[in-house]
RNA sequence: GGCGCUAUCGUCUAGGGGUUAGGACGGGUGGUUCUCAGCCAUCAAACCGGGGUUCGAAUCCCCGUAGCGCUACCA
């Protein structure tokens, strides 16, 4: 009888909920929902200064945004809790303390800084900078009377000899020298545990039967386990998925762009399109299939498939992505998502957007252009301005077209007489006065386009037509004939 | 510097001793068509290098190289 599956994210709330961070608690999820098991949130908060309470809500926001919800955690409780670190301290201190007991762990009282020192001249001459262990060397005695005189210390995990070795489910056996590691603090002075520590404490009294973690980790395991068997535990299994890197092919950061779950929100991303995205960032089913819901992807997710290679976080897929799925919504919902991105933008006054109706025909006129809802303006603004600025180029290609002044004024006149003012109608009407020109329909649309919303790419023209309406079509062919035929002035 | 991990089209990847090395994004071309998008068709595009093992290696092993990560009283 195995243990059941019980995983978890811990982030440390120091910032938001970056893409990184979301792809691993999203492998943990599928994970824990593939196997039955259980998916946890714990909050890393040890490090007092960096922590905040905001990152702590951006953290929830973006799980919750994307889907992933959690079955025991900070907000929501559990057998295991509490899962905020720093509501955990005591256990850290009777860890410790056992350790310390059983000198498998040692007072510290070198100073923090000098260390720093040390430690920068050591790497500064091409030296490995590992802790010297001078208070290794202080009688038992003497470590206790120094420690009883009240002089500050931090806790060291005095570090056996040996080899560490593990079967990560990701990469196979991995195996450290533990000569290379050093004695690791594990108690701060201030008495806060140092993430190693602290992890393996919580992961183990919550009974984590796998961690899951970003590549950057892989290091960190071999102390892990080497404290888990001082403490008499038994490990978990680790696998380590590859991490997800910026362009350049280094780490992702800000400078790459957008890094927060949220900000592609605010941009107008679908969550189940960041969630297929971020699922195949690392992990594929079998190569051909790509498109996945959450559930889906539960059904078929699999440790055994999770690549070892970094992954470029490929800008140009996720739009392809979010277009995929924004554009199977329907209408009243990619209406819903664009007038709230527009609200949230400003990108248009509130009294332009309380038409429904006309915004539902606007959006449905842009139609499958859109990939996210910041793409509707780009295509539909022609139809929410009273004074139309066309593009210098459209203007262009216009005023090159010979004899387009009068198409459009013709246009224009046909127009006022179509009945009923309708799709159909108005497409006869056009189609039957190139006719009548002797030229191409496109001869009258592409004019009719740059006259009547300023662009040269837009929705259909009958479309652009009836999104207008007959007298403002009307007033805006007949303008553009005016300024074609009398030179603009400078 | 040390330690570790990784290496298939530009990118994400499938495959894994014998394949025309497959798919997707992006790109090209053609079709549909009023532009664009979409859709359809189609093309170009890859096994890091060197040694082994083997009848046969992109696939297994070793070395090299490169990239990335870690090397904190951050997580």
């Amino acid at each position: 009888m195995t243990a059941p599956v019980r995983v978890r994210f811990a982030p440390s709330p120091t910032g938001y909920l970056h893409v990184g961070g979301a792809r691993t608690a999203l492998f943990n999820f599928l994970f824990a929902r593939r196997h039955g098991g259980v998916f946890i949130l714990r909050i890393e908060d040890t490090d007092r200064e960096r922590s905040t309470k905001e990152a702590v809500d951006a953290i929830f926001e973006g799980m919750r945004w994307l889907g992933l919800t959690w079955d025991e955690g900070p907000d929501k409780g559990g057998d295991f809790g509490p899962y905020f670190q720093s509501q955990r301290l005591a256990l850290y201190a009777a860890a410790a303390e056992r350790l310390l007991v059983e000198e498998k762990a040692y007072r510290c009282f070198c100073d923090p800084e000098a260390l720093k020192a040390r430690r920068e001249a050591a790497l500064a001459r091409s030296e490995p900078p590992k802790y010297d262990r001078t208070c290794h060397r202080l009688t038992r005695e003497e470590s206790a009377a120094r420690a009883a005189r009240g002089e500050p210390h931090a806790l060291r995990f005095f570090m056996p000899e040996g080899m560490t070795t593990w079967d990560d489910s990701v990469r196979g056996t991995v195996t450290f020298q533990n000569a290379t590691l050093d004695d690791l603090v594990i108690l701060r002075t201030d008495k806060h545990p140092t993430y190693n520590f602290a992890a393996v404490v919580d992961d183990s009294a919550m009974r984590i039967s796998h961690v899951l973690r970003g590549d950057d980790h892989i290091s960190n395991t071999p102390r892990q386990i080497q404290i888990y068997k001082a403490l008499g535990l038994e490990p978990p299994v680790f696998g380590h998925v590859p991490m997800i890197l910026g362009p350049d092919g280094t780490r992702l950061s800000k400078r790459h762009g957008a890094t927060s779950v949220t900000e592609y929100r605010d941009a107008g991303f679908l969550p189940e399109a960041m969630v297929n995205f971020l699922a195949l960032l690392g992990w594929a089913y079998d190569g051909e299939r790509e498109i996945f819901t959450l559930k889906e992807l539960t059904d078929v997710f699999s440790l055994e498939r999770i690549s070892k290679n970094p992954a470029i976080f490929n800008h140009e897929k996720l739009e392809w992505m979010n277009g995929e799925y924004f554009r199977a919504l329907p209408l009243a919902t990619r209406a819903d998502l664009v007038a709230e991105h527009l609200r949230a933008t400003g990108g248009l006054p509130e009294s332009a957007l309380r038409d429904r109706a006309q915004l539902e025909r606007a959006v449905a006129a842009v139609g499958e252009r859109m990939r996210r809802p910041a793409d509707f303006l780009t295509y539909a603004a022609f139809a929410f301005v009273d004074q139309l600025e066309p593009e210098p180029a459209a203007w262009a290609d216009l005023v090159a077209k010979t004899g387009a002044g009068e198409r459009l004024r013709k246009l224009a006149q046909v127009l006022t007489q179509v009945q009923p003012f309708e799709h159909d109608p108005i497409e006869q009407a056009v189609r039957g006065l190139a006719a009548e020109l002797g030229v191409k329909a496109g001869e009258v649309i592409m004019p009719a386009r740059i006259a009547l919303t300023g662009k040269k790419v837009t929705p259909g023209i009958f479309d652009v037509i009836l999104l207008l309406g007959r007298d403002r079509s009307v007033a805006r062919l007949r303008r553009a004939a005016e300024r074609l035929e009398s030179p603009a002035p400078a």
